[in-house]
DNA sequence: AGAAGATGGTCCATATATAGACCATAAAGG
DNA sequence: CCTTTATGGTCTATATATGGACCATCTTCT
């Protein structure tokens, strides 16, 4: 990352990330479980945890749906077999699609 | 992240990053939205797109989501207000949760 | 109230993710 | 078919996220 970037990032995203580690962190009270003894089980360090936990934008993906299974927290569907099904009818559609996507028709009637 | 650590996921995690990702491709490729592009728009580089896009678990989560929104991939909830009224439900919720938990109790009964 | 423990924060060293340039290939469209 | 351009990969430098130690404060349980 070169340039010393502060990425800015949509309300959206940052609702989306705060409500997913509001869930981990209620979920994990729920079940009772002490913030070290979830990051030990996601292999994680607990200081990462509490900054997944707070919603921080800057964790690897990994790292939070990780955690979030661990508590219990559903990702897009709840089983996995489910997930897996979803997964493959992904790949298929995808398959369909075009390889590319093409841009430069030019000459897109713009001429009038 | 000192000791050089080779973090391990769950299966889970794994197909639910990967369907993130499949489900972002998909969605540009409808919306005929070239990588660069949507790169640009989210200010990241392509390659991390890619990334993205293949469901590589270490990219930032804030770049992820990013991406998706762009994309029109619904994260959780599908309009933002759904999503803000879950998040504020989600913290009062938190607010009635012990804000400790208690591990050692210690002499738990295992006594017979 | 006292003790034990959980949480939240800071600071630092270092492993690592990212940007950006580059190249090769493939695929779309004229 | 031939041109254009999107995609996918590699490589390097650098910005930065993470782990770990530390400390202060707050909670819970006795």
């Amino acid at each position: 990352m070169p340039k010393s970037i502060t990425r800015s990032y949509s309300r959206y995203s940052r609702d989306a990330t705060a409500l997913l580690g509001g869930l981990i962190r209620a979920a994990r009270k729920e079940r009772k479980l002490t913030a070290q003894e979830v990051a030990d089980r996601a292999g994680i360090s607990r200081g990462l945890l509490q900054r997944i936990e707070k919603g921080d934008l800057k964790c690897e993906i990994g790292a939070v749906f990780e955690v979030a299974t661990i508590v219990g927290v559903p990702l897009f569907e709840a089983d996995e077999s489910a997930l897996s099904r979803h997964l493959s009818r992904t790949r298929e559609k995808l398959a369909l699609l075009p390889k590319s996507v093409r841009k430069k028709s030019k000459t897109v009637r713009d001429d009038f």
